[in-house]
DNA sequence: CGTGCTGTTCAGATTACCTCA
DNA sequence: GGTGAGGTAATCTGAACAGCA
C-alpha cells in the first residue's frame, strides 16, 4: 500500500481557506519601485523599516526613481483617490540619511511643506511616545497633529479609502510609518493593527489571488492608506498562515487516516485469523493454493479468492464488514497483501455466491 | 553562450508588539 | 493591575529567478 500526501505543498491549491485557489497565480514579477509618497507626498526618507531592514526590502521604496517613473508611465493608475503632491525625488536609499533627520532639518527653517510636515505628525503619532518629546523635536513644527488630520481628511473625501475611521486609520498607518526611530535610538517596532475594513479588503484580495504583482500591490496600498510593503507583508504572512493551517489540516487527516488503517488492519487480521480456522477445519482445504483477499477496484469489497476453488469458495464479504476507506478522495487500491494479483474480474464474487 | 552582478520576490523562521482572558 | 497565551505585523535570511553587462 503506498500511502501519499504532500504537506505544504506550495503548488498545490488552498481550497479550504480561498475557495477560488485556482485563480491563483504566479505573476510575472516586474520591478517596480513604488512608494507611498506617490499619493501623499510623504518623504519615503521616512520610510519605515527599508532603511533599517536591509536594501532588499528596501526595493519597495527606494528603487531609482527612473524605475519609478517608468512605472509611472507604463502603469495606468487605477485609483486617481488621492491627492497627488509632488513626488519628491530621493537619492537611492542607500545615500540617504538616517530617516528623519537632514532632510528634515533642511526644512525645519520655517519653511512647512506638506512631507515635513508629515513626517512631523508621523513622528508625534507615534502611539508610546510622550506628547512632550514630539514637541521638543525639531521635526514637530506646528501641529503635527493637524497636519496629519487635514491631509487625511481630505485624503478621505470623494474616494473609496477603505481605511475608515480616519482619525484612527492616520494614526495606525503613521504610527506604522514612524516605527524605526533609529535616529533617536528608539529602533521600536510599533505594531500596526489593520482596520477590519483593511484586513477584509486584503482578504477579499487574496481569495482572488494569493500572490500580487506590483500593480495590484500598488493599488491595494492606495486604497488602503498601506505602504506597498505593507501590503507585501501581509500577503507573505496570509499565504504562511494558509499554508500552516492547511498543514494542520493535512495532519489531522493524516491522524483520522491512521486510525480507520489501525482499525482496518485490525479487522483484516481478524479475518485472516477466521480464514486459516477455516482452512484447518476443512481437510480440502489443505491441498488448496493459498487464499488472498483483494478488493475490487470497482466497488470496493475484500473477496477472498482461490484459484483451484474446488467448492467455488470465494468469501464475499458483505457490506457490514466493507472496509473503510480512508482516503475517500484519491480512492486507493487496496491491497491486502503486497503479493495479491490484479483485480479480478468485476463482481467475482457475485458470480461465486451464485 | 556562459558568467558574474544586481535587483526583486518568495518561503520559512523568528522577533516583537498588541490584545485578551 | 500583572501575566501568560495567542495573533499577527514586521524583520531577517537564504534561495530562486530575471535582466543586464
Amino acid at each position: 500500500m503506498e500511502l501519499r500526501l504532500s504537506l505544504g505543498d506550495s503548488s498545490k491549491p488552498v481550497e479550504f481557506l480561498t475557495q477560488n485557489s485556482a485563480s491563483e497565480q504566479q505573476n510575472p514579477i516586474k520591478k517596480n519601485g513604488f512608494n507611498f509618497c506617490m499619493e501623499l507626498g510623504l518623504n519615503t526618507n521616512g520610510g519605515n523599516q527599508e532603511n533599517k531592514s536591509h536594501e532588499r526590502d528596501g526595493g519597495d521604496d527606494d528603487t531609482s526613481e527612473d524605475t519609478r517613473e517608468d512605472f509611472m508611465e507604463n502603469t495606468p493608475i487605477q485609483l486617481d483617490l488621492l491627492p497627488r503632491a509632488p513626488v519628491p525625488r530621493r537619492t537611492p536609499s542607500h545615500l540617504q540619511p538616517l530617516p528623519w533627520s537632514s532632510d528634515n532639518g533642511s526644512s525645519e527653517n520655517g519653511s512647512i511643506s506638506g512631507n515635513v510636515g508629515l513626517l512631523a505628525a508621523a513622528r508625534g503619532l507615534e502611539v508610546n511616545r510622550p506628547p512632550a518629546e514630539e514637541v521638543s523635536s525639531a521635526n514637530s513644527v506646528g501641529s503635527p497633529f493637524q497636519m496629519d488630520f487635514g491631509m487625511y481628511t481630505n485624503t478621505n473625501t470623494g474616494n473609496e479609502n477603505l481605511g475608515g475611521n480616519d482619525v484612527v486609520e492616520t494614526e495606525r498607518v503613521l504610527s506604522s510609518r514612524a516605527s524605526d526611530d533609529d535616529e533617536n535610538g528608539f529602533n521600536t517596532r510599533k505594531k500596526l493593527r489593520l482596520s477590519k475594513e483593511q484586513s477584509a479588503f486584503l482578504e477579499e484580495s487574496f481569495k482572488e489571488h494569493s500572490t500580487l504583482n506590483p500593480k495590484q500591490k500598488l493599488a491595494l496600498a492606495n486604497q488602503l492608506n498601506l505602504r506597498p510593503r505593507q501590503v507585501e507583508v501581509w500577503f507573505q504572512n496570509r499565504r504562511a498562515r494558509t499554508k500552516l493551517k492547511q498543514t494542520e489540516v493535512d495532519c489531522e487527516y493524516l491522524k483520522r487516516c491512521c486510525e480507520t488503517l489501525t482499525e482496518e488492519n485490525r479487522r483484516l487480521h481478524k479475518e485472516l485469523q477466521e480464514l486459516r480456522a477455516l482452512k484447518t477445519s476443512n481437510p480440502f482445504c489443505t491441498q488448496l493454493p493459498a487464499t488472498t483477499l483483494t478488493m475490487c477496484p470497482s466497488c470496493e469489497r475484500v473477496a477472498t479468492t482461490s484459484a483451484a476453488a474446488t467448492n467455488a469458495r470465494t468469501t464475499t464479504i458483505d457490506s457490514t464488514t466493507k472496509p473503510i476507506n480512508p482516503f475517500p478522495l484519491s480512492r486507493p487500491r487496496f491491497y491486502p497483501f503486497s503479493q495479491a494479483p490484479p483485480p479480478a474480474p468485476h463482481h467475482h464474487h457475485q458470480s461465486a455466491a451464485s
